[in-house]
DNA sequence: GGGTTGTCTCTGAAAAAAACGAAGTATTTT
DNA sequence: AAAATACTTCGTTTTTTTCAGAGACAACCC
């Protein structure tokens, strides 16, 4: 509940900016007693004074203080909101804000977006890099439609929230020319002391790949640790280090990366997730993005 | 005029929230048909519709997808002004936001801002420090309630602030110990090719003191630029190069930076102006910062 | 295909909220 | 002490909001 009345609220807005009420009234053309009546309700409702009389005009409580700071925001993005509605466009068009995080190969997020486009109106993407915590907060107050990562949302999450696996993209190792030339024969053994590159631990996948390595009893050089893959995929492309990548995506990192495939991880597989809000009424790209690859869906809840 | 209606966007955003007109009305505790009604006075102040029929459902439109991500905001606000003011104190407190200029002295700033502590209420000072031109969007969003800095506001802006200077503050060179040793004698002529740590060109004390370097023909070696002042004073403190700083200062600089005054530098003073939000009713714990200085207001129309 | 259900829309009347005129209370100015 | 300024209070009018009843429309069920 919202014991708020923001017709009142606006009314003290003005008379704080003008600092009189007789001001106010002029401003807003109403009678000063309607000022006074409506301010002293929502003074009421409150619970606080906004005014102490000052002399025969008015000075601002502390609490007064307090919520104009509010208000000013308030309406601010209430003037925002209607200039960004009249601003014509979005008649034919659907605006899809994306968050990606930061793990997750740009390749493979441009391969997952690419469904919306087939939707019969003009798409708008936007799309938004980040943390995962970041992006699930610009989530929850719907600054984004949509958050494409490595893993589920957290399931004791206070956000209401759900997460759907777009697919399992089987993973394997790359490297420029020079070093794929120098470790594909024997892999996976010859990775043993190979200088790599890994996403940091933030990243789900990163796990898996340790478990993978322990298990073919390799011990790669460790070169880096990346956050973002756009960053590790530069580093790659300049032959620091073997890396990871989908396998999906050999041809286009043929191309963009100059790289090539050693051979594949089995068992380490990159988990794709939209995370979108759970409400009644979706985003119809958000449908169309979750529809494109049908798996079943993980409700937040658990 | 903000011609938009709270009571109606918090029904939509209630809509909109729980998938159906139904379900809100049954949340706000309303008959459907008000729900309906008021939806579309809505819609067609806005001159865009916010819902389209779908299936026996609603859907929202681009701009109803639009405008809910602005609501969701304006809401959230409107919680945390009742939340902030019901979380009593506030009661025989005054809070004051202090914007510090990066440029300007601390301990000048501390000085200036302990005539606040003689009110007769309790006071709680907020500080924040920061670029001039942050700083005073902050203030413009009420964000700030003063702002200390080294200038007046610019007289062309559209904010609507005015500049009160609160004093002259006459500027000498300091040192530490070795440093003043070696530099003393002579002084001001000694200086040239002194080490010299001098505020950037962003910090209007700076263009005073070129000039008053230059006309007294010395010209020390720049080994230090620093937007902070207290980043500065530390590496003065550490003895890497002589430094500017109000003479007033002389007692704390000497206990707290180990630095000396080697002479006074005539015609270089640190104006401090304190900058505040033209209305009507002002803060008091401001007026009180500017009463304590007695000098000419600045309006800052010009 | 026809009945049923769920959901939204269009009336017009009732209820609630907002607005105003008139008179009243402070406080400052002259 | 009177005039002027600024806010309050009270009772009435105007406007807005709310709701009951009736209707339209799409989906669902047999």
């Amino acid at each position: 509940m919202t014991p708020l009345n923001y017709k009142h609220l606006y009314y003290f807005w003005v008379v704080a900016q003008e600092g009189s009420m007789t001001r106010a009234a002029e401003r807003l053309d109403l009678a000063i007693q309607t000022i006074s009546g409506q301010l002293s309700q929502l003074e009421r409702q409150l619970g606080k004074s906004l005014f102490a009389a000052h002399g025969r005009g008015l000075a601002l409580t502390e609490a007064g203080r307090q919520a104009l700071g509010y208000a000013d925001q308030i309406f601010q993005l209430g003037d925002a909101l209607v200039s960004a509605l009249s601003s014509s466009d979005h008649e034919n068009t659907v605006r899809l804000r994306v968050g990606i995080s930061d793990g997750i190969p740009k390749l493979l997020a441009y391969r997952l977006l690419s469904s919306v486009y087939k939707m019969p109106v003009d798409v708008r993407l936007i799309c938004d890099e980040g943390e995962f915590e970041t992006l699930l907060a610009d989530l929850a107050l719907h600054r984004l439609d949509v958050v494409l990562t490595d893993r589920p949302a957290p399931i004791g999450g206070n956000l209401k929230v759900f997460s759907k696996r777009l697919g399992d993209f089987a993973t394997g190792v790359f490297g420029s020319a020079l070093l794929a030339e120098r470790y594909k024969v024997g892999f996976p053994q010859s990775l043993d002391g190979a200088p790599m590159l890994l996403p940091t631990r933030h990243n789900a996948l990163r796990s898996r790949i340790d478990r993978w390595l322990e298990q073919s009893g390799v011990r790669p050089r460790v070169v880096g640790e990346f956050e973002d893959s756009a960053l590790l995929n530069t580093f790659g492309r300049e032959g620091l280090g073997l890396f990871s990548a989908p396998l999906a995506l050999a041809t286009q990192i043929a191309e963009q990366l100059a790289a090539q495939a050693l051979g594949p991880m089995p068992g380490v597989s990159e988990h794709i997730y939209a995370i979108s809000n759970e409400r009644r009424i979706r985003h119809p790209a958000v449908e169309v993005l979750c529809a494109a690859s049908p798996q079943d869906e993980t409700p937040a809840a658990l």
